[in-house]
DNA sequence: TTATAATTTCAGGAAATACTGAAAATACAG
DNA sequence: CTGTATTTTCAGTATTTCCTGAAATTATAA
């Protein structure tokens, strides 16, 4: 059975889950792969968790299709085992991207047609004012992160260290001319 | 009437709202307010949406508690009337704090008391070397959006800009021993 | 193949959430 | 104050979402 431990890390993620747009049963599940020493099979979750198999199923169906767990077997046994990524960074980086693909391309998808259209009046113009406006800050920050997905783990660390004092750096680059664009 | 432009974007991010952990009637709200050129009381929601007087309500209550909505009255008008800040930045700012207030810290808390405990084995061993990962790596990355939240909208737009490009300060960084602590 | 183990699908019931209208509370003009 | 306009609360109902067990499907060992 769970550990006191792990069944409260569970019982968190269960309410969390509600947040972040999966139900009880996914963040549950989710979390207890998390924690594993080695990976579990349908039946092991669902008995731990006190779900029935077809719900597990469902589950790890959608942490599939999140990438927020693997697949994977056992020698010599034929049932499907499930682990989460060793790496923190990885699995944030996977969290990131389909939040992205998942609500920000298809806003932005919606912003940029609503932006095409000729507006009929000055309510309309003023709506589209604003949603260029979102648009902009939408696609400046994701463009960002997508840039910075591609760092590696340590240099990321080292951004994050530097934290505000990027400040600094920030106005060395103008002087230096590092921006990429030359400054004028 | 809402015109269809807004009417688009109204309904878009109703259903986006319960990505968000908002329902429906909050996200249209909303949407609707960050679009109108001037201010709005609870009966032009309602009319404007389809939504009972009562429903507005408890939507705008929930959208100020966030911190999304701000309430102003009009001269000569005893009826309440809403906006959303106009700064699409501090937007973000906004929700950003909000999410970090309602979701990461209790996160944060629920580990760091997990990782007192003392654990009784092998598994529990195992379970807290997890934990502490995902620790470290929520407390990191939430104290650089808190240090970077202070910057300017104009120094944090240089940071967007200058994107994966980032790498080359942060060598040059290490070389001048910016970084606050001096490199050995 | 065939038999069986494992997984998935899905209709229907259970639970949670959202929404409304009526009534209560509050705010304010006169 | 008093009366009225405005907002809020909340119990009940509608809607949505979740979860289960049974049946169907798929995979694999023999």
């Amino acid at each position: 059975m769970m550990s006191p431990l792990t069944e409260r890390f569970v019982l968190h993620f269960g309410e969390m889950g509600s947040r972040w747009g999966v139900n009880r049963t996914v963040g549950q599940i989710y979390a207890l792969l998390f924690l594993s020493a080695e990976p579990l099979n349908a039946d092991e979750i669902g008995e731990a968790l006190g779900f029935s198999r077809s719900n597990v199923s469902m589950g790890l169906k959608e942490l599939q299709a999140w990438r927020l767990v693997r697949l994977l077997h056992q020698p010599g046994d034929r049932r499907e085992y499930f682990e989460t990524p060793k790496d923190v960074w990885e699995i944030f980086r996977t969290l990131t991207e389909e939040k992205r693909r998942r609500e920000v391309e298809p806003t932005l998808s919606l912003l940029r047609d609503a932006l095409l259209e000729p507006a009929q009046d000055d309510t309309e113009r003023h709506a589209q004012a604003r949603m260029r406006e979102m648009h902009d800050l939408i696609e400046m920050t994701t463009g960002w992160f997508d840039e910075v997905h591609r760092l590696s783990p340590e240099t990321l660390q080292k951004l994050m260290q530097l934290g505000a004092r990027v400040t600094k750096l920030l106005e060395m680059a103008e002087r230096l001319r590092i921006g990429g664009k030359e400054v004028k």
